[in-house]
DNA sequence: CAGTTCACGATTGTTAACAATCCTTGTCAA
DNA sequence: TTGACAAGGATTGTTAACAATCGTGAACTG
C-alpha cells in the first residue's frame, strides 16, 4: 500500500465518480469502508479528507505494533512448520526480486506486506485484520514523517527474521523484530512533515 | 453489549426501517458498517444475517485477546497512575451496584465492557479499538455458546485484576487477567450451540 | 409421485432527481 | 482597507422511483 495521495488531499465525491467511472453510491460506500478503516476522514456535510496522522498517532500505532508483533513473532518461531512459513519465505523472495530490480515502488509495497504476511501465518483472522490495519496506518506515518530515502524497511532486516523463525530461535526472533520496529521508527522526523507527491492515482483497490 | 438478536437471524432492510424509522439509506449504511466490524455478514442479493462464528472463530478470538490482553494489563500495572485509573475505578463501582440489584442485562453489558475499558486506559487509540471489536465479538460467542448462568464474568475477578494494577504488581494482574480468560473460555460449550432468544431490540446504537 | 420449469412476489441494488448545507465571491458600509 | 453580510454556485445528504436478482410455489411432464 503505497503513498499516493497527500494527508488532508480532498476526495470529492464527483472527481471519484468520473475517475473510476462509476456511479455515486460505490463512491459513497467505499468512502465510508475506508473512514471506517481510519484510511481517510468524512467530515459532515464536508466531504472526504485522507487522514492525516499526527505525532500522538504515530506512537500509538508503533505502541501497538510493539505490543503484537514481537509475541506473534515469537509464537510463530516455537509452534511453526516449514508449511505455514511457505507463505514468508516466498515473500522474501519476492522482495528480493524487487530489490534487485530497483523498483522502488514495489518494494515499499512488499515491505509492509512484509508484516501483515506475519499475522497471516498465524493463521488468526482477527490478528491478521489489526495487523493490516496497523502496517497501513504505518504506511501513512512513513510517507508523512519518513526520510525519503529509507522508506522502505532497511535492508535485509525482514530476511534475518525469517531466518529466525525458521531455526526456531524464538528470542532471537523476538529481538530482531522489537529492533526492526525501533529502526522503522526512529527513521522518521516528527517535527518537519513532509508533503507527500499529490498523484491521484489507484487507490480504493476494489470500488 | 449484550446479545439479543440470535445468530443467523435475518435482518431486511424493510424491516429495520420501520422499526427504527428511518430512511433505507441510513440503515444500508449501518449494516455495511456493522459488515465492517464483523457483526453482520452482507450476502450479495440475499441480504444481512447476524454473524455466527464457529469454533474456530471463537478459538481464534480468544488468541488474540490472550495476544494482547496480558500484556497490556501488565503495562498497566507498571506506569499507570491513579488518574488513569479512575475510568475503571468508577466502572468496579457500577458492575458491583449492578450485581447487587441483580440487573443481569446490566451486569452482562458492563461484564464486556471492563475489558474494553481496559485499552481505554492504556490511551491508545489503536487498542482501544481493537479490544472493542475483541469483546463484541466475545459477546457474539458467550451468546451462542455460553452456559446459560455463567454469561457474565464470574464473580469478582475484574476487581481483584483492578486490585492487582492498583498495588502495582505486573505479575499478578497479568495472571489474573489470564485466568479469567481461560474462566470464560472453558466456560463455553463449544458443541451444542443454543439458540439465543430471538428479540429484536436495541441493536445499531447510533444509526 | 418426483423432479423440473416457469412465473410471480419479495427483496436488494442502482440511478436520478431533489433538499440541505457549506464555501466562495461580490457588495456595501464603517 | 477591512469587515460583515448576502447571494450564488458547488458539494454533500436524502428520498423515491426503477432495475435486477433471488426465493417460492404452482403447474407441468416424465
Amino acid at each position: 500500500m503505497e503513498q499516493r495521495l497527500a494527508p488532508n488531499t480532498k476526495l470529492s465525491e464527483a472527481r471519484l465518480c468520473e475517475t473510476f467511472g462509476v456511479g455515486r453510491m460505490r463512491v459513497r460506500r467505499a468512502l465510508l469502508l475506508l473512514s471506517s478503516q481510519g484510511i481517510i476522514e468524512l467530515q459532515s456535510n464536508r466531504g472526504a479528507y485522507v487522514a492525516c496522522p499526527d505525532k500522538s498517532e504515530a506512537n500509538d500505532v508503533f505502541a501497538a505494533r510493539m505490543l503484537i508483533e514481537p509475541p506473534l513473532v515469537r509464537q510463530l518461531a516455537q509452534n511453526s512448520d516449514d508449511c505455514n512459513l511457505e507463505l514468508l519465505i516466498n515473500h522474501i523472495a519476492l522482495e528480493d526480486a524487487a530489490r534487485e530490480k530497483k523498483e522502488r515502488t514495489e518494494i515499499i509495497r512488499l515491505s509492509g506486506e512484509f508484516h501483515t504476511k506475519i499475522a497471516q501465518a498465524s493463521g488468526n483472522k482477527f490478528i491478521f485484520r489489526m495487523m493490516r490495519e496497523l502496517v497501513t496506518r504505518t504506511s501513512l506515518i512513513v510517507g508523512l514523517f519518513g526520510s525519503s530515502e529509507n522508506a522502505s524497511c532497511p535492508d535485509d532486516e525482514h530476511s534475518n527474521i525469517l531466518k529466525a523463525i525458521q531455526s526456531h530461535n524464538p528470542e532471537l526472533a523476538e529481538q530482531l523484530l522489537i529492533s526492526h520496529l525501533n529502526h522503522i521508527q526512529s527513521g522518521l522526523d516528527m517535527e518537519a512533515r513532509q508533503e507527500a507527491p499529490d498523484d491521484l492515482a489507484t487507490i480504493l483497490g476494489s470500488d
